[in-house]
DNA sequence: CCAACCATGTAAGCTGTTACATGATTGA
DNA sequence: TCAATCATGTAACAGCTTACATGGTTGG
C-alpha cells in the first residue's frame, strides 16, 4: 500500500462541495441565492442548498481567494466571481488523478470532474486524466470480482445480488469514461 | 410537495453506518475489531472502519439497547451480539418504504437493505417494498429526464456526458430492482 | 524477545444539516 | 397591502475522520 498523505488541518481543504460552486462560477457569476436554488432544484451532486451549507461554503471559498463579490450597478446584491487563482485551482482539481477514495467511496467527484472538463483545456493532461482514471477503474473492478469469487458462496441471496449490482455500476462507468475519452481525444 | 419529517435530536437516529453493523451481526457474533476489520477490508458501505468510527458506533448500539456484549469462555474478549430488539428494528428499517434522499443521494442505503433482505421474511412487505422502490426510481429517472431534456443545450459537453451517464446509472439500477423482484417472488 | 497483530478506546476537528432569524423587493 | 419570493446569515448539532494512546497476545 502506497503512504496516503496524513494532515490534521494544514490551513484548508477544498471540498466537492466547494468544486462544485467553483465550477458552477466558472461559467457565470451568482448571487448566494441564485446558487442554493441550483443545488436545491437539481440535486447537483447531491448536496442540500440550505442556506446553512451553502454561505458558510461561500465564506470559506472567499476567504481562500478563490472567489470574490461584484457588486452590481442599481441592484442592492452581490455577485460571486471566480478569481484567478480560483480558476487556477479548479483546473487542477479537475486534471488531478483519482484518488483511491475517489473511486471506492462514491463516483460523485469523478462525475464533477468530467461535468467540468471542458474548462481544463489542456489536451494532454486531459487524456492523461482520463486514462489514469479509466485503469484505476478497471483495477477496482478487478479487485471487486476477486473478492466476490472468494467470498460469493457465504453470502446470502441478497448480499450477493447487491455485489453483482456494484461491480455492474462500476463496470458501467468505465465504459462511460471510454466514451468521454473518444469525446475529448488528443489532437495529432 | 409532501411534508417532511422534521425532527431535531428526538433521542437517537440510527445511521446507515449502523445498521451496517446490525446486518453483519445479524449473521454472526464478531469483535469490535473484527468489525472494523472487515469495513476496512471489504469497503462495505464505503466506510472507514477506523477505530475512531466504529466503537463509537458500538457504543452507540449498545446504548440502544440494539446489539450486547456476551464474554466467550477462555478468551478475554467480548463478543457483540444483536439482540431482539436490534432484529426488530433492522427488519423494520429493511421493509421501510425508500425516502427521496435515499434515491437521490447515492443508493448505497438501498444496496443494503437489498444486501440484507433475506432477514426480512414476510415476503408480502418485502414485495411491497420491491415495489415501490422501482416506482420511486422509474419516477426519478422521468424526472431526471425531463430535466436533461430542458437544460441539455446549454450544458458543456462535459456536463451533458456526466449528466447522461447519472442517468444510465440509475436505468442499471432500476433493471436491478426488477432482477431482485424475480429473485424475491412472493408466494402464490 | 521483539515485532506484528489483536483489541479498545478518546480527543479534536470539520462538514454538512436543520432550524431559527431577519429584512428587502416584487407582483397580484 | 399582503403574500411570495429574494437574500443572507447564525446557532446547535450529529457523525465521520484522523491522530493519538494504551495494553495484551502470539509467532518466529
Amino acid at each position: 500500500m502506497p503512504s496516503v498523505k496524513k494532515q490534521k488541518h494544514s490551513g484548508y481543504k477544498v471540498t466537492v462541495l466547494d468544486y462544485s460552486i467553483l465550477g458552477l462560477l466558472a461559467g457565470n457569476s451568482f448571487t448566494g441565492y441564485q446558487i442554493r436554488m441550483i443545488f436545491e432544484k437539481t440535486a447537483m451532486g447531491s448536496f442540500s442548498g440550505s442556506p446553512g451549507t451553502i454561505y458558510p461554503a461561500l465564506a470559506r471559498l472567499e476567504k481562500q481567494g478563490l472567489i470574490g463579490k461584484k457588486d452590481v450597478a442599481g441592484k442592492n446584491t452581490e455577485l460571486f466571481v471566480i478569481t484567478r487563482t480560483g480558476m487556477s485551482a479548479l483546473r487542477t482539481w479537475i486534471l488531478t488523478s483519482p484518488t483511491r477514495d475517489e473511486i471506492t467511496k462514491g463516483l460523485d467527484a469523478l462525475s464533477l470532474k468530467i461535468a467540468f472538463l471542458d474548462l481544463a483545456d489542456d489536451g494532454k493532461k486531459r487524456s492523461r486524466f482520463l486514462i489514469a482514471l479509466s485503469e484505476a477503474l478497471q483495477q477496482y473492478i478487478s479487485e471487486l470480482e476477486a473478492y466476490y469469487k472468494s467470498a460469493a458462496a457465504n453470502m446470502p441471496k441478497g448480499g450477493r445480488l447487491a455485489y453483482e449490482h456494484g461491480i455492474e455500476s462500476y463496470k458501467l462507468t468505465l465504459k462511460w469514461v471510454r466514451k468521454v475519452q473518444a469525446a475529448y481525444p488528443t489532437k495529432p
